[in-house]
DNA sequence: TTAGATAGCGCG
DNA sequence: AAAGCGCGCTATCTAA
């Protein structure tokens, strides 16, 4: 099933779709999710294979022009410092501020231990906490996804907001102003609106909460990544560098992935990293980590 | 033969 | 009960 998937899904549709001078060409909606975000398809080369075995193969067949390479440029948790940053929570912020490890520094405080007694183990169930308590996961499925028992899962998720009070009190207030005026926004004013917020079905009713709450959190991260395109594609055009020596050719959420010429490589990527840390300022650093090579896979730390 | 819905799975 | 958010694509099934 898994290599049937990888072939009916990634190697015959990007084969298929490669234009005739080698190169392919995927359709961004600017409108496609509710949040803010991009969406691609034909194909999409949003969701093509990171981790998985056929991987690296997979975004080997990526390669850029000859005397280019493929670079690319992720957010170090974008979200969970945006979220930090909206919240006010000063324990989270002030770890990205000292650029701690922020799934560490959760599992230290969740089980009540030192940072340095952290284990993988610990802090795998940290990174769970802070991607899904946060999106309003609850402890049915933290359990089925950590291993945890169920009556022990909820002690983690309210241990979680006991020590990280600030962002409860946020989705509270998030949560209230859906109820009043029927949607939420980003800081920058990008809104969502929500029907379901007050609907008698309890189960209709949560699913929106949830949406609420992750929408502010999510639009943000959007709504920076694009700023970033407008200033990173800015410059390249400013410096003449744009079309010939280097391009934007895509957003991946919290990544842009840009086709450099070798010549110039290493001072653009500075640069490029330069502006997308100092685009928005959330009171609290945004970082950005930087891979290149001739291929996808290079390209990626 | 085509359209729509669902399950499963890939990504952030 | 799959009650963690946001997407798109393939395979599969049903209905027209």
């Amino acid at each position: 099933r898994e290599n049937f998937k990888v072939k009916s899904t990634y190697i015959e549709p990007i084969l298929n779709l490669t234009d005739k001078d080698g190169r392919l060409r995927t359709t961004f909606n600017q409108t496609g999710a509710a949040t803010g975000r991009l969406s691609s398809s034909s194909p999409n080369l949003q969701n093509i294979p990171q981790e998985s075995k056929w991987a690296p193969r997979l975004r080997q067949a990526f390669i850029a022009s000859d005397g280019f390479s493929l670079a690319s440029f992720d957010y170090s948790q974008l979200e969970l410092r945006v979220l930090a940053s909206v919240s006010n929570d000063e324990k989270m912020a002030e770890a990205f501020c000292q650029n701690q490890d922020i799934h560490k520094l959760t599992a230290a405080q969740v089980f009540n231990v030192p940072l340095e007694r952290v284990t993988k183990e610990m802090r795998r169930l940290g990174k769970t906490l802070n991607f899904g308590v946060v999106y309003g996961m609850g402890a049915d499925a933290f359990s089925r996804s950590s291993g945890l028992k169920k009556e022990e899962a909820r002690r983690f998720i309210n241990k979680y907001f006991s020590d990280f009070p600030k962002i409860k009190f946020w989705q509270e207030k998030i949560l209230e102003q859906a109820r009043t005026f029927g949607y939420v926004a980003t800081r920058n004013g990008r809104r969502r609106w929500f029907f379901n917020i007050q609907d008698f079905n309890p189960r209709v009713r949560a699913e929106a909460e949830r949406a609420a709450v992750n929408m502010p959190v999510q639009g943000a991260g959007a709504d920076i990544i694009k700023l970033a395109m407008i200033q990173t594609s800015g410059f390249l055009k400013r410096e003449k560098l744009f079309p010939a020596k280097a391009r934007l050719l895509l957003s991946i959420h919290d990544d842009l992935l840009f086709e450099i010429a070798d010549g110039i490589l290493k001072e653009t990527a500075a640069e490029i990293k330069k502006i997308m840390e100092s685009v928005y300022s959330l009171d609290l650093p945004l970082t950005v980590s930087c891979a290149y090579g001739r291929s996808w896979d290079k390209s990626h730390a």
